[in-house]
DNA sequence: CAGTGAGCGAGCTTCCGCTTGACTT
């Protein structure tokens, strides 16, 4: 029995912890939030001061039941949650939900874990900041409030299953007001010139690659200038030299870490987090949910020792960054490796690659400046009063490049600067060949999953703990999708200027390819015109800024909860409910045209199972038909010819062993039905031209899969079989699937064998949702 | 997980922010 008990909210912080106190301490995790909401009901009382219902989340019973009885053997209970507004609420939930009391309770907060750290927080004990409770209890509320208000209209008006919240529906806005931009984007052209020329330089020949610093807006104007350059001498009319430094970008935090992995390594947002996860669980790193910069005293130690060994004393240079993120709360540290002087470590080799990067980062941000001269070459033609100017960049010290350098979003920038090669003023130059390209502005890019988060970290929308889980969801409702896009042809023109001749010629260059791209569905758009129609202010990107400030000045105590929630909702709701009264069915419905067979109207609009082509109108007494769009299809771009297509399914194939085979589109997709039985097309396969005998072999290929899957069949029970399916072996019984305990050899199970696990309660299948009581 | 879409009506869906495993057919 230990005299402590200690209670922070990660399992392996706990560990680590108890390493550092003696066995009169005994460290345990909460992990995370134990208590919250209500899940089924609005769980905020807003007639009596919107006093919260809080229970005690159901995954936590058996976790709470388990400490109340370590509490209750302890003399003193330390609650160690983060020092944010998050963590002071985890306190004080487990002070309620683990009935102590206050003379068997302390409050206490870290920011390093090391031991003197640890003692010196036991040593210097406080109480719980109820204000700091009341601010995270108003946020907990509001966002409640707006969820659960605002999703039930969304299922009222649009559709059901939606969602609507103060983090997603802005995340959502950000993507559709993108692609908006996107759409009104009027590229323009205008002629960059170029000019390579050869120079003789202690008798060794160089190239040097020059610009001119203004664009043409025609072609006739640049053609002229090209004209101009006939005959002309290219000369050195001026060499300026100007010293620069680079400094190094700060330790990682989550979002700065998403984003370097998904432009360095590729990695979604969501893998990034699963495998920094793993990095941190194995004591490799430190927290990876922070959005904090800061470095412990201990790892600016480390760092200092393991680059001066590594690179000599002159690359040292220990810098403390300070955040700017707008609402940081900074209960952690950078996202640094636990061991500075290991750059790299065992484990996946996804594992290794972000810690390498980790690494790297965390070493970079601690060395100096790198020191670089730029080098300004003016040149002069004879012929007219333009100048190229050649600029080259050389390094004089590499100091932390030597490590790091971090990349960015822009892919606007062209090819690097090199190194120009000692050039004297007066110097002749001989022009080797002069381009004017024509070059087309570009619309602004769209959003990756992470330059999504980092404009949501910029608004100060979401926590480093819900950017990937938001990001899935707005994927998950299909208001978003990730995508690629293989791009167009397109020509331009080239103006060329080699041995005093002048050649034009047209070339074409693939532009508009996107990898891994966010767009907007039709159902994103419609849901976020809705809200923009209706709750402008809830959508607003500075709405979550200005809640913020409220928020701290309840937790510095200048303001009331409730009285802040009470102000909010008032407004809030008085927009539910005159919405709900006034606003009528928000379908996006748009008419096509007219189907030329039957006559009547075509109309595109989002149904109940998302966007369709209706043809004949609503209100006839006659029923409208209806079809589904394809997935690659959208409300915005569909044309009449194309809605009309949809209408051709399902086809009559022929028949294949008696039966009849057709082809139609549904809910997933298109595919073959034959006896009952469905087979999914090939991405190839287009459901339009596809005959009988295509759908045959996808018939055949399909049976054949099933009858490889089949690892036990018995010949006393056909309805049993042993499958091996996607997550290894199962046994199918009665069109029912039980697993197979671990350890079991799936291929030699007897009938018996079968019987024994089936009847065994613990393999029975699990419901996927739990049902709850009425 | 598969041919939906009217209208009727029951029963369902939903938020953000803390934390990890559990374990799918």
């Amino acid at each position: 029995m230990s005299k402590n008990l200690v209670i922070v909210e990660s399992p392996a912080k706990a560990k680590t912890i108890e390493g550092f106190l003696g066995s009169d301490f005994l460290v345990k995790s909460s992990y995370g939030h134990v208590m919250d909401l209500s899940k089924t009901q609005i769980g905020v009382d807003v007639e009596n001061g919107f006093e919260p219902q809080y229970e005690i989340s159901p995954d936590k019973k058996k976790l709470i039941a388990e400490l109340k009885k370590a509490a209750k053997e302890a003399e003193m209970v330390w609650l160690a949650s983060d020092e944010d507004r998050e963590g002071e609420a985890i306190s004080w939930h487990l002070f309620k939900a683990l009935g102590l009391k206050e003379n068997k309770a302390r409050r206490i907060v870290f920011h390093e874990i090391t031991k003197p750290a640890i003692l010196k927080a036991i040593e210097n004990p406080r109480d719980i900041d109820v204000n700091l409770v009341s601010a995270q209890q108003a946020r907990r509320v509001l966002d409640r409030l707006v969820g659960y208000e605002l999703s039930p209209l969304l299922w009222k008006k649009v559709k059901p299953a939606l969602s609507a919240g103060r983090v997603q529906s802005v995340a959502v806005r950000l993507i559709v007001d993108r692609e908006e931009e996107i759409r009104q984007f009027q590229s323009t052209s205008s002629y960059k010139v170029t000019a390579s020329f050869n120079a003789l330089v202690n008798d060794t020949a160089h190239t040097i690659l020059a610009e001119l610093p203004e664009r043409f807006s025609t072609h006739d104007v640049a053609l002229d200038f090209v004209k101009s350059c006939l005959g002309a001498n290219y000369t050195v009319a001026g060499v300026e030299k100007k010293p620069g430094r680079k400094s190094p970008a700060p330790p990682f935090t989550t979002s700065t870490l998403q984003q370097e992995a998904s432009r360095k390594l590729g990695f979604s947002v969501a893998n990034t987090m699963r495998v920094a996860q793993n990095l941190y669980e194995s004591g490799k790193i430190t927290y990876m949910r922070t959005d904090s910069v800061n470095l412990s005293d201990t790892a600016l130690n480390m760092a200092k020792k393991e680059i001066a060994e590594r690179f000599g004393k002159e690359y040292v240079k220990t810098r403390r960054y300070t955040t700017r993120t707008k609402g940081a709360q900074e209960a952690h540290e950078a996202i640094r490796p636990t061991y500075l002087n290991h750059p790299t470590v065992s484990g996946t080799a996804e594992e290794q690659r972000l810690y390498e990067l980790i690494w790297k980062r965390t070493i970079a941000s601690q060395m100096a400046d790198a020191e670089l001269e730029r080098t300004i070459v003016d040149i002069l033609i004879s012929t007219n009063d333009k100048h190229f100017v050649a600029e080259g960049e050389i390094i004089l010290f590499d100091g932390f490049l030597k490590v790091y350098l971090e990349s960015t979003d822009d892919d606007n920038h062209d090819a690097a600067e090199g190194i120009l090669p000692p050039l004297t003023n007066g110097q002749t130059l001989n022009l080797n060949e002069l381009l004017a390209s024509e070059r087309f502005t570009r619309h602004p890019a769209r959003y990756t999953e992470a330059s999504l988060v980092k404009k949501m970290e910029e608004l100060g929308i979401g926590r480093p703990s819900t950017y990937a889980p938001t990001i899935s969801t707005i994927q998950k409702r299909e208001y978003v999708v990730k995508k690629d896009l293989p791009g167009e042809k397109r020509s331009y023109q080239v103006i060329r200027l080699a041995n005093n001749q002048i050649k034009q010629k047209k070339e074409t260059e693939t532009v508009g390819q996107e990898k891994a791209k966010l767009f907007p569905t039709d159902i994103g758009s419609l849901v976020n015109k809705f809200l923009e129609q209706h709750f402008e202010n809830i959508i607003n990107y500075n709405f979550t800024a200005n809640v913020e400030k409220e928020f701290d000045d309840i937790a510095e105590g200048r303001t009331v909860w409730n009285q802040m929630i009470s102000d909010f909702y008032k407004t809030f709701h008085r927009q539910i409910t005159e919405t709900t009264d006034n606003a009528g069915k928000f379908s996006g419905e748009k008419k096509l045209g007219l189907d030329p067979v039957s006559g009547k109207n075509v109309f595109v609009k989002v149904g109940r199972f998302g966007p369709v082509v209706q043809i004949g109108d609503t209100e006839s007494d006659e029923k409208p038909r209806f079809a589904g769009l394809r997935k690659n299809q959208s409300m915005e771009t569909i044309t009449l010819e194309e809605a009309l297509k949809l209408f051709d399914f399902p086809r009559i194939l022929g028949e294949y062993e008696e039966k009849e085979v057709s082809v139609a589109i549904g809910r997933f997709g298109p595919y073959v039905k034959h006896n009952n039985a469905f087979y999914s097309l090939q991405k190839t396969d287009d459901p339009a031209v596809i005959g009988i005998e295509r759908a045959i072999e996808l018939i055949e290929a399909k049976r054949e899969k099933a009858t490889q899957s089949v690892i036990r069949e018995f010949k006393q029970e056909p309805e049993l079989k042993v499958l091996n399916g996607r997550y290894g072996p199962y046994i199918s019984f009665k069109k029912k699937n039980f697993k197979i305990p671990k350890g079991t050899d799936a291929a030699t199970l007897s009938l018996k064998d079968c019987m024994k696990i089936i009847e065994d309660p613990e393999n029975t299948p699990k419901k996927r949702f739990v049902k709850r009581k009425s």
